[in-house]
DNA sequence: ATCCCTCGAGTTCA
DNA sequence: CTCGAGGGAT
C-alpha cells in the first residue's frame, strides 16, 4: 500500500467509523454490530500504526468515550467506574496474570471470579437506610447520567433491599447484619434476545429499521426521558459488584451478599483456582453462549482476593486486576480482493468472492459464496469493496453488508461472464441460476466424477478431490467407469504415490464395486435426484418387470418407462421426471452405464422389507454419532421401512441427535418433536417390539 | 392459484 | 446452513 494509498483509507475509515459511532453512542441506534465496529477501528489502529505521520487528534482511536447527555441531571460515582481491558487468546489472557503478578511483586494465589460478559449496560445503584434512591449510568466513569426513574421500571432492581431473617442469617457465611446507611453497587443492565427479537419485531411492523444489537436498544431504553417507555421494555439486570466496604473478602463474597439483599445476580458465575479453569470456563461460554437467554462477548475475569485486586490497582482506565477475556468475533470487516465463477456439476456458475484474509469465529476466511446474480445486485458489491462478514450457522462465510461509504471510486463493477469460464460455451438462464449450456463441459466432468465417489454415492475414501484431479491430468481416467479399471500399476508410476499407497486406493475401490440401487442412483447425479429421490426411485423400480443387478438393468427399466409412468411415482412431478427421462436417454450416458457394467459394478440386491418397525416413521439425524456412521444410520432406519428426511418439521418422528448437534434439536423441541440420543435411538433399533 | 413442506445443490475450512 | 424451487395439499 502506498502512502497516498493508507492516507485515503485511513480517512475514509475514520469517516464510516465516526458516523456508526454517533448513532452508537449518541443516538443509541446502530444500524451495525459493534464486532463490525470494533473492526473497523482495529485497522484504523493498524494503518496508523503503520503510518504515525497521519494520526490526528481528532482520530476514533484517540477519543474517549461516552459523554453523559446534557438531558440527564448528572450523577457523580463514589469511585470511577472504569471499563476493561480485553483479551482474545490464551497467550494474552496468561500474560495478563502474568502482569498483574510482576506488578504486585510477590507470588499470588491464582483464585479468579468467572462470569458471563453480558452485552449491555454498566450501571451504579445506590440504596440509602435499604431504599433505592439513585440509578446512574456510567458516563465519562466519573459522572454519569441520573436515570433512576427508568431503573425503577426494572423489576430485577428492588427498590427496598431484602431483610434477612435470623436463621438464614446463619445459613449465608457473609450475609450482613444490618442493612448498611448507605449501600452502593453496580450491574449491568440488558435485554433478553427473545424481548430484543419482539421488540424488533414490533419496530419492524411499524416500518422501523431493525436495532443491530441489545446493547443499543438496553441503552436507549434506559435513556429515554420517558419513563414509559423504558417500562414497556422487559429489562432484565444482574448486579456484580459492592463499591461499599462491608467487609467482604472475596468478589465471591459480594455475590453472596448481593443475593442476601435481594439482588439478582448472574447464575453462571464461577470461582476458580487456576488459569486453566478459566481457559476452559471462557472456551465453554464460547462454545455455549447460544443457550444463555441473553447476548454475551466473552467473559469477565476478577482476581477473587479483594486484597490482590485493590492492590493492583489502575493501568490506564482499567483495573490491572480484571480483564475482559472475549470471543473471537463472529462478524469481521475486510476488502474483496475480486470476484472468480465457479462451475458445478449442474453447470450453475456461482461467483465467489476472494477475501483479504480475515479471522472470523477463530478461523481465518479467505472465499465467500456469493450464490448467484441476484446476490450481488441486493449487496450492491463492487470488487475492492470493504464489507462485513459472517459465518452463517457459524460455518459458511457470508457477506453482510457492503461499506459504499468506505469507496474511493476504483472499485469495479462485476460483470457476469456471458461465456462459460471453463469452456467458454454460452451460458443460458435458469431461474436465478446461469449454467454453463455445454453438458461435456471440462469442469462439469469434473464435478461430477467428485460427486460419483462421495459419500452419498460410491463413497471411495481416500480419492478426494486432489488425487482425482490428479488422475484426470495424467490421462489415467476420464469418466467415472474409469475409475474400476485403474490398476495398482497406473497409479504407482505417478509421482508421490508409492506402492502402498497405490495398493490402497485400488483395494478401497474394488471393495465399493458392489453398491446399492440407491446409492447407485445417487451417484450418477440426475438433476433434482439426491438422496430421497433415489430412494423413492429405488424402491419404485426394484422388481419392476425383472430385477435389477447390474447398471445396465437400471438403464433398461429406465427405459421402459414413460414420462408419464415416471410421474406415476410420489414425489416425482413434471420436472423431475423429464429430467431422469432424458438423461436415460443421453447416448454418454448410456454409454457410462454400460461401461460400468464392463468394470464390475453389481447392484446389491435390496432387503425390501415391507412393514419393517420404522414403516411410517420418518427420522432425521444431526450432530456426530459414536458408534456408527451418519450414513449406516440412515441405512438401517430405511431397511427397517423408516423415512429419513433432512429438515425437521412437525411430520418428522424422532430426532436423533449425537455430539454438538446443530439447531435441529432446538427446533424439535419447538415443534414438539420427539428426540432421541443415539443410545435410544441404538435400543430402538434392536428392540423387538413392533410399535 | 397459493401455501407449506421438503428436497437438492452449492459452499468453507481444518 | 441457506436459498430456491418442485410437489402436493388446500
Amino acid at each position: 500500500m502506498t502512502k497516498n494509498e493508507a492516507k485515503e483509507r485511513i480517512e475514509r475509515l475514520r469517516k464510516t467509523i465516526d458516523r456508526y459511532r454517533y448513532e452508537y453512542h449518541v443516538l443509541d441506534r446502530s444500524s451495525i454490530s459493534d464486532e463490525a465496529l470494533d473492526s473497523l477501528k482495529h485497522e484504523l489502529s493498524e494503518l496508523e500504526g503503520r503510518f504515525p505521520e497521519f494520526i490526528t487528534p481528532d482520530s476514533p482511536t484517540q477519543r474517549v468515550e461516552g459523554k453523559p447527555l446534557d438531558t440527564f441531571s448528572k450523577a457523580s460515582h463514589e469511585s470511577p467506574m472504569l471499563s476493561l481491558t480485553d483479551v482474545f487468546i490464551e497467550a494474552e489472557f496468561r500474560a495478563w496474570f502474568e502482569r498483574v503478578t510482576n506488578f504486585l511483586s510477590r507470588p499470588i494465589t491464582p483464585a479468579f471470579y468467572c462470569e458471563p460478559k453480558i452485552d449491555g449496560l454498566a450501571i451504579e445503584l445506590v440504596y440509602e437506610h435499604g431504599i433505592f434512591v439513585q440509578g446512574s449510568t456510567r458516563g465519562n466513569g466519573l459522572v454519569g447520567e441520573d436515570v433512576t426513574q427508568n431503573l425503577k421500571t426494572i423489576e430485577a432492581i428492588p427498590l427496598k433491599l431484602k431483610v434477612e431473617s435470623e436463621k438464614s442469617k446463619n445459613s449465608i457465611p457473609h450475609s450482613p447484619l444490618h442493612i448498611p446507611p448507605r449501600l452502593v453497587v453496580r450491574g449491568e443492565v440488558f435485554l433478553t434476545k427473545k424481548e430484543f427479537a419482539r421488540i424488533n419485531r414490533e419496530q419492524e411492523k411499524h416500518g422501523g429499521k431493525p436495532y443491530a444489537n441489545p446493547r443499543n436498544v438496553a441503552a436507549g431504553s434506559i435513556r429515554q426521558l420517558d419513563p414509559k417507555i423504558a417500562a414497556s421494555r422487559k429489562l432484565d439486570s444482574y448486579q456484580y459488584s459492592i463499591v461499599t466496604d462491608l467487609g467482604q473478602k472475596t468478589h465471591e463474597d459480594e455475590h453472596e451478599i448481593l443475593r442476601s439483599f435481594g439482588f439478582k445476580t448472574n447464575p453462571d458465575t464461577k470461582a476458580v483456582e487456576s488459569l486453566e479453569e478459566v481457559i476452559k470456563y471462557r472456551n465453554y461460554w464460547e462454545k455455549h453462549r447460544d443457550k444463555l437467554p441473553y447476548e454475551i462477548d466473552g467473559v469477565v475475569v476478577i482476581l477473587n482476593q479483594n486484597r490482590d485486586f485493590e492492590a493492583a490497582g489502575v493501568v490506564g482506565k482499567a483495573p490491572r486486576g480484571s480483564v475482559a477475556y472475549k470471543f473471537a468475533a463472529r462478524e469481521a470487516t475486510t476488502v474483496v480482493k475480486d470476484i472468480h465463477v465457479q462451475v458445478g456439476r449442474t453447470g450453475a456458475l456461482t461467483p465467489v468472492a476472494e477475501l483479504e484474509p480475515v479471522s472470523v469465529s477463530g478461523v481465518t476466511i479467505s472465499h465467500a459464496t456469493l450464490h448467484n446474480r441476484d446476490e450481488i445486485e441486493r449487496l450492491g458489491l463492487k470488487i475492492g469493496d470493504t464489507v462485513l462478514i459472517s459465518r452463517a450457522g457459524d460455518v459458511i462465510p457470508k457477506i453482510i453488508k457492503v461499506f459504499t461509504e468506505m469507496r474511493t471510486g476504483k472499485e469495479r463493477a462485476f460483470r457476469f461472464p456471458d461465456t462459460c469460464p471453463a469452456d467458454g460455451s454460452k451460458v443460458v438462464e435458469d431461474g436465478v441460476i446461469l449454467r454453463c449450456s455445454n453438458p461435456n463441459c471440462g469442469a462439469r466432468t469434473r464435478e461430477s466424477l467428485y460427486h460419483f465417489v462421495s459419500r452419498g454415492g460410491f463413497n471411495i475414501e481416500g480419492l478426494g478431490e486432489k488425487i482425482i484431479d490428479r488422475f484426470m491430468d495424467e490421462g489415467l481416467i476420464g469418466d467415472a467407469a474409469d475409475i474400476f479399471t485403474l490398476t495398482k500399476g497406473d497409479i504407482e508410476v505417478l509421482e508421490r504415490f508409492g506402492e502402498k499407497s497405490a495398493e490402497n486406493i485400488v483395494a478401497e475401490i474394488a471393495a465399493k464395486k458392489e453398491i446399492s440401487l440407491l446409492r447407485l442412483l445417487v451417484a450418477l447425479g440426475i438433476l433434482h435426484v439426491g438422496e430421497e429421490t433415489a430412494g423413492v426411485l429405488a424402491q419404485a423400480i426394484f422388481n419392476f418387470q425383472f430385477p435389477i443387478s447390474k447398471p445396465t438393468d437400471v438403464l433398461k427399466v429406465f427405459h421402459t418407462m414413460s414420462l408419464e409412468n415416471l410421474q406415476q411415482i410420489r414425489d416425482v412431478g413434471p420436472k423431475v421426471a423429464e429430467s431422469i427421462y432424458g438423461w436415460f436417454r443421453d447416448p454418454r450416458h448410456r454409454k457410462l452405464i454400460e461401461k460400468l457394467d464392463v468394470a464390475g459394478v453389481t447392484v446389491q440386491p435390496m432387503k425390501l422389507k415391507t412393514g419393517g418397525k420404522f414403516k411410517g416413521m420418518t427420522f432425521v439425524f444431526t450432530g456426530t454419532m459414536e458408534s456408527l456412521e451418519r450414513e449406516d444410520a440412515k441405512e438401517k432406519v430405511r431397511e427397517e421401512g423408516g423415512d429419513v428426511s433432512e429438515s425437521v418439521s412437525k411430520k418428522t418422528t424422532y430426532v436423533v441427535f449425537g455430539e454438538n448437534p446443530g439447531s435441529k434439536v432446538e427446533k424439535a423441541k419447538k415443534l414438539e418433536v420427539k428426540t432421541l440420543t443415539e443410545h435410544e435411538f441404538l435400543k430402538l433399533l434392536t428392540s423387538h417390539t413392533n410399535t
